[in-house]
DNA sequence: GCTTATTTATACGAAGCGGTACATAAATCA
DNA sequence: TGATTTATGTACCGCTTCGTATAAATAAGC
């Protein structure tokens, strides 16, 4: 029950026991790169955009639902090119979820750098974030930090660390946003930039968690919009 | 891949083609209830203790994680037994879902009815959903609807149904506490209790996702008695 | 050409899964 | 007592799961 989540232990691997390292991407000269001219067969696959779909299925399902049958038909490699690439099937979900942060990250960036007032900031923020949990061939796939922290992921510590780190990242991205707002004069002296950083990242986890459960869109806009005029003294 | 959670469609069960369900509770004469004397061997378990360890397994590992060996073990019935008694997973996963709304809307009732002003009304009702969400022998556990609402238990319509209600029955009881605080002048004319509502409930949901990644207790009371000043316009 | 390096493709194996047949046990009813 | 009813315990079934052993394919280096 607890053991079945840390599997045997994974034998020596016969021959070669020196690097038995799964490879993943080997060194590869920095990246003014030309055509490499690597050694053996080349790979029929890139690690970009298979580590992409592997994402599209692990946010879909979450990681036990997921079998190594469906990331292989999602990637289009098939079981042992995935193990070479990515290690076994916790490592490929670090390896999505990593993937995942810094592509969120990145959006979070750019809408911060934009530098607007605070109001149209946030209706900006909850836009994305309501764009991200929403889409999805087959329905709303909510929030994967969520769905990582929520699910039997925690059990393991690396993974528990990561969604962490996510939580509190969005908490200190919306204190900054909040704190600046304030120096600005666009937020009342009196506000606490810390408490309305935690209920901007609460309003994210529970849109992320509607949207899952497939509450209508329009339900989601109006708990953002009403959360935005009490954040703002509405 | 979506089939897989619909599996075969049991069998007409050999014989008895006619009363095929898995009995559950019999009607049971009312609830003045001595010893009915049931007709055949008795049983060895007690329905209510057996789901309340069905629950305890599905609230720590999830619907996909949680195999029915494990239920078996938690409940000490064996698999026959459980099938006879609650009928297949899912059913048994619908079942301890319901148990555990019981139990929760229960506390949330004891609250309201015990009538006292709204913060420390606000301070018992996540004192309570603290107790909960910290509670389990091995760490933290969150809140079932969450984690279910989160999980692949949503891509089953019922289950997903009883999420919903779940988390409207919540924004349900946070409104008609903020909307009788407002008659009673204890909250600003101007104030909107829905939109404070789905704030009260997004801090219970954040609460929730947080004790699960096991954050510090005393974050997640700082989080609550932040929350708790800005919607009563601290 | 042959050797070496790297990846793909097939296919297997041990373990785990959900569910059920079947025989046994323990109670009531006649 | 024996028939009937209900629950248990064992053992099994077919299927899926994750991971890997092995062989074939495709490239570079010589």
């Amino acid at each position: 029950m607890v053991q079945k989540r840390n599997p045997p232990a994974p034998r020596p691997k016969s021959a070669k026991p020196g690097l038995a390292k799964p490879a993943a991407a080997r060194p590869e000269p920095p990246s003014g790169g030309v055509p490499p001219k690597r050694r053996g067969r080349p790979r029929a696959y890139e690690p970009d955009v298979a580590l992409a779909r592997a994402l599209d299925v692990f946010w879909k399902d979450g990681f036990a639902a997921t079998s190594l049958d469906d990331l292989s038909a999602a990637t289009g490699m098939n079981r042992p090119s995935l193990y070479g690439a990515f290690g076994d099937k916790r490592e490929l979900y670090k390896k999505t979820y990593e993937s995942y942060r810094n592509r969120a990250r990145a959006r979070m960036g750019e809408v911060f750098a934009a530098d607007m007032p605070l109001r149209p900031m946030l209706e900006r923020i909850y836009g994305i974030a309501l764009e991200m949990y929403l889409s999805g061939e087959d329905g709303p796939r909510g929030c994967f930090t969520v769905m990582t922290a929520a699910s039997e992921a925690v059990f393991d510590p690396d993974i528990r660390a990561m969604a962490v780190s996510g939580l509190v990242e969005m908490d200190r991205f919306f204190a900054r946003l909040f704190r600046t707002a304030q120096e600005r004069g666009e937020l009342a002296a009196s506000a606490d930039p810390q408490a309305l950083a935690s209920l901007a990242s609460a309003t994210i986890h529970t849109i992320a968690i509607r949207a899952r459960a497939r509450m209508p869109r329009a339900d989601l806009e109006a708990i953002v919009n009403g959360a935005i005029d009490v954040m703002l003294r509405g």
